[in-house]
DNA sequence: ATCGGGGCATAAGCTGGCTTTATGGCCGAC
DNA sequence: GTCGGCCATAAAGCCAGCTTATGCCCCGAT
């Protein structure tokens, strides 16, 4: 997998090659205050462990990225951009600590969520980063699961607010809708469908062997639904990451929520196919007992998630 | 652990509350493979340490991920979400390292590159990540800078392929366009154009003092043009980070490339302000040395650009 | 039944990296 | 000229994580 060949430009764990965590962040907060002390001082550590910490960056990496002076540090040319950079892996960080801080399991959260996969996966720790920067203070527990769970939980009082991508809303829950979500057909780009210009018939979808989740799941629902329950698997794969894989290594056509497979479209992994105005698109919704309308903390949640 | 008041959700640097990149890397491979072991034979290490490093994540998030048996490990539901959150993360770091392998200027590079920043910050990182999935053995050397200087370097033949995003194609260029980029006006929430439904015209921004680029970079020369030379800053400021931070507190509305601030309007961060058909569109463009048409790598990464 | 192999856990010892404390030099402001 | 902010260097301590060395479990093949 990994070349073993002549000018190998990159080889072994990423970790070797990337300065850890601390170090970007201590970057950007040398960004933010233009001096290695006061970067320092706010992250509780001393002013010659940020020194340091910079200078085996600088020499990690094989680029000057501060100016020091006697009078404060700026960023170089090259410091500005691989803090760009450095500000994107601590976003995606801070996401993943949002989400992990809300899975363990606290009775005494302020506001219980409840949310199927989808959501869960890659719309919440957004929003919940985006709560966190607007009621610190607010703990926030998550649970993940099927419509059918989030339901449960919500009419048994152990949620305050769910999230369901489903086609229908589960009874005795109001809902609003938040956001769309689009199913699509996608292939590696080698396949022939990649070169497609006309659309895709239902019919032709439905006859067509493809990689699918497994019955059950929310996507393969709206999908059976539309196809009128023909959809005819290739392969099953019971998690949006291995039906990804699969597509992107020219098993075949797959079928997947159009939030999972942003990035691998745009560095052209996978293309996506036109597909006729088959009704592929699915309501996400924020879902809660009927009559009992969000108020505070979740109040404050569902107004991050109108989109 | 570290909360000492109330219920304080979280405190102190991320890097003490999420897992280093090693660790999550590790963690991906144990989704992939199936085993500690396999996924510690990959990464190189033993499998005690794939053991404890997975085993004290755990102990890190307060959550089980993976359900260890004797004949192998699977992830738990809660470890297959944190996994997804995992990826992202890993995947931000191996842009950061394609980013920051290139920076590192090296002479015996198959492929120079010299790009304009806001390519070079956006979108660059993404198009050589991909690229080194498809040709690991090219090495990469990048040199950001503006028009001019991309220009200049081409034409010395210091580099085999260049990224404007100016108005205009230097001249001795060919050029290919790759991407649009759009200028928009975003605001805090709380401003007052932020509710707004009726587009602004030009007059309007014209005659508004905005956040603004310094005179003579690439956004304000688009935005000036656009405007008639009228754009009334109410401060400038020397680089899109700086922007959208005094956009975000609030200080005013800013006028900045939609491709700096995707994450901010999904997260409501800012909010976009409808505006006129002004012309503030751009053109993204590859550019190369008149006649010579990019072979080998620098056509390679080129066919990954068109979107 | 038994043996071999894959897989995981635990124990003990080592090492390297990051920190801290303690100084010293540089520069501008008062 | 002296004070204060900022950075660098040196020396010493601490801790996380790695490795080596075992042991147990389960399954399938002989």
């Amino acid at each position: 997998m990994e070349g073993s060949g002549a000018g190998r430009p990159s080889a072994g764990p990423l970790a070797h090659r990337v300065p850890d965590l601390g170090a970007l962040e201590l970057l950007l907060a040398v960004a933010r205050l233009g001096s290695l002390g006061g970067a320092a001082r706010e992250l509780g550590i001393t002013q010659p462990a940020a020194s340091s910490r910079i200078r085996s960056m600088e020499r990690q990496l094989g680029v000057a990225l501060v100016d020091r002076s006697p009078r404060g540090s700026r960023l170089t040319d090259a410091g500005a951009l691989v803090t760009d950079w450095a500000r994107r892996v601590v976003e995606a960080a801070e996401a993943f600590d949002a989400g992990a801080q809300a899975l363990r399991d606290r009775r005494d959260s302020r506001l219980r969520v409840a949310a199927s996969m989808t959501i869960a996966e890659y719309l919440l720790p957004g929003w919940l980063v985006a709560l966190r920067a607007r009621r610190p203070d607010t703990a926030v527990s998550l649970l993940a699961g099927n419509s059918a769970v989030v339901a449960e939980r919500l009419l048994a009082g152990e949620a305050d607010l769910g999230f369901v991508e489903g086609l229908s809303v589960p009874s005795g829950l109001d809902s609003v809708v938040i956001a769309r979500d689009r199913l699509i057909v996608v292939t590696a780009p080698g396949h022939p469908w990649a070169r497609r210009r006309r659309s895709l018939s239902a019919k032709e979808l439905a006859s067509t062997p493809l990689i699918l989740r497994e019955t059950g799941s929310g996507t393969r629902q709206v999908l059976d639904v539309a196809l009128g329950g023909l959809a005819r698997p290739l392969i099953e794969l019971s998690s949006t990451t291995a039906v990804k894989a699969a597509a992107v290594s020219g098993a075949g056509p797959a079928v997947l929520s159009e939030l999972a497979v942003g990035e691998e479209l745009s560095l052209r992994r996978l293309v996506a196919v036109p597909v006729d105005e088959v009704a592929l698109r699915r309501d996400l919704r924020a879902v809660w007992p009927t009559g009992h309308r969000p108020t505070g903390p979740a109040r404050e949640l569902l107004s991050l998630t109108r989109s």
